[in-house]
DNA sequence: TTATGATTAAAACGAACGTATGAATCATAC
DNA sequence: GTATGATTCATACGTTCGTTTTAATCATAA
């Protein structure tokens, strides 16, 4: 009862998280699951329960760790303050940062998993919105009174505007990594794509904390 | 023939720029486009040959409109600045600025279809990102060229990805005016809706231009 | 007023969808 | 080796999908 239960739901998965990001949940098939992870159409409903179920484990399985670990990081940096305000940077490089480098890691979806989430934050059916909510709303919570500390001097409004704005860049840059170019035909010519995932890291991040600390806007 | 094929045409646009909007493009069925908009079932198909055409023409019927604003708003600053580089505040206002004043403007559009346009720029079907990059080739070349000339002393290849990260922070923005309390359940407190739009777009900038701006990133 | 072309209407098409069923096959414990 | 429960398989169900067809209705010009 082994390996053939953990290799099929894995199979599943898998193929699921290319195939939602690639198409999106509604332009994607159970047919076309199935059929890309070599299995039966009816595991699906047999592992999962339902294809919502399905998206579901998706995302619970990558975004289980991303969350946690955002905590720890931002754990660890609160606790290196020592009531002291962190600083913005420090706080963005965690939330963002942290997302950022799954894309290095294979084992917890790598660039796949990051583009999904990058188009499904703009698309969500209702479902996936309440279950994104939920999954987010602790993690959203803790690091907006971080940066509420940090900048003291920003209205709070303004900076719940500005993490919004920010998660929006991060989100394009991520499914964008090749994308750009498929909607504005550009090209960057002096990189090859290993290089520019790395490169990428710092480039938003700069343009991040540029935006994040930018002079308040006169009205 | 008037009046009658005017509004069915209309009346069909109108209703999938809403659905397309609150559903997606695979979420939103011919027949509750049809049905929202109170036409018989084979009117899209006799109005506008198919569901993918369709979709096409609710894009074509405000992009023209925006993307030859854009073009007009950088004919006149080129030619103020009569060869001198334009300051790139005012390149981004008239990229950036120009696609959110069409918020308050419900003849072109208004938050509906920008918020379909937020959404739809990262969920491209196929087809659609492909008319997507044709329509937008022109407008962004030239807009490229002039973030060049105004930025000198940044590269080429960092321009192009801010420019990139400032698309994704104007999506969301947009896609999230409500939406972003149902990723994140924040709320900002003292503001109406009506107000929100207003305050948007000076934020927006704000942030636009810091991150545009920003230091260079040391390698 | 009648002929003509444009539009609308009702109904049906085949294909694809997510899901459910029951038998076959597998791994494991006795 | 056989019984048992977990998994896989082939197949079918009922719905909904985008599209097409054919007839009715409308507006306009002769």
């Amino acid at each position: 009862m082994e390996t053939r239960t953990v290799d099929t739901r894995e199979r599943i998965l898998d193929a699921s998280e290319r195939l939602f990001m690639a198409h999106g949940y509604e332009g994607t098939s159970m047919r076309q699951i199935t059929g890309d992870a070599g299995v039966n159409l009816a595991a699906v409903n047999y592992h999962f329960g339902s294809k919502e179920s399905l998206m579901q484990e998706v995302f619970r399985r990558r975004l289980d760790w991303l969350n946690e670990e955002r905590m720890r990081v931002l754990d660890a940096l609160e606790a290196e303050a020592a009531g002291q305000a962190v600083k913005p940077s420090a706080i963005v490089d965690a939330f963002f940062g942290t997302l950022l480098r799954m894309a290095g890691d294979e084992n917890r979806g790598g660039m796949t998993f990051l583009r999904l989430l990058g188009r499904t934050l703009t698309e969500p059916s209702e479902f996936i919105r309440a279950f994104l909510a939920h999954e987010y709303k602790e993690v959203m919570d803790r690091y907006k009174e971080a940066l509420f500390k940090a900048l003291p001097e920003v209205p709070k409004a303004e900076i719940v505007w500005r993490f919004h704005f920010m998660l929006g860049a991060t989100s394009y840059a991520i499914a964008g990594t090749d994308a750009l170019r498929l909607v504005t035909d550009w090209q960057i010519e002096d990189e090859d794509s290993t290089d520019r995932m790395d490169r990428l890291v710092p480039r938003l991040m700069t343009f991040l904390l540029g935006g994040l600390r930018a002079q308040l806007p006169q009205f």
